[in-house]
DNA sequence: TGGAAGATCGGCT
DNA sequence: GCCGATCTTCCAA
């Protein structure tokens, strides 16, 4: 959920990769601590917001302990029809499905109205909130996306996204 | 100080 | 299926 002046904006996440760190090559963590990955490296329940590919935004949620650099990147969400569901399209610069206002971690960041400023935000007293709802019936795991680089780590089936759900990225 | 690559997306062929 | 947009970040020299 999303609090703004421009209103509140809430939804389900239904697609989310993990990535554990620094071990994990695909991990931004996995080359030390820089300040664009400090936050992290901070403790879990924050943000982790940052800029890739000259025009898009990232939204990760840090975990694990605090001592470990690990993170989950919100790869896609369902946003709730009625409000929510207005709100978010009109950030969109271009009128857009429903299915896919929020499909792919760019575009999720964009309907969220999330940016650089929330890097570091805290999930508990921010605008930017997590809670716990129903577990979806079947979740699917998959390789990431974009981390070919990573050689073995890349292999690994830590996309997991919500089989058959229409709200999921397509690449 | 310079250059290459990037956890992407949308449009065009 | 492929390519360009666009700029931050990081490493090497």
């Amino acid at each position: 959920m999303r609090e703004s002046a421009a209103g509140t904006v809430a939804g389900r996440i239904v697609e989310a990769e993990a990535y554990a760190g620094p071990e994990d090559l695909a991990a931004h963590s996995s080359r030390g601590r820089t300040p664009r990955n400090a936050v992290m490296f901070g403790p879990p329940g924050h943000l982790y917001v940052y800029f890739i590919y000259g025009m898009h935004y990232c939204i990760n949620v840090v975990c694990g302990p605090g001592v470990k650099p690990e993170a989950v990147l919100i790869r896609a969400v369902a946003i709730d029809e009625g409000e929510s569901l207005a709100r978010a399209r009109r950030r969109m610069p271009t009128d857009v499905s429903a299915k896919r206002l929020a499909a792919g971690p760019g575009n999720v960041a964009a309907a969220f109205g999330i940016d650089r400023s929330l890097n570091g935000t805290d999930l508990t007293s921010g605008p930017v909130h997590l809670s716990e709802g129903a577990a979806p019936d079947r979740i699917v795991a998959r390789p990431r996306v974009g981390v070919a680089y990573a050689a073995e780590w890349a292999a690994l089936p830590w996309r997991f996204l919500v089989a058959d759900d229409p709200h999921v990225s397509r690449r």
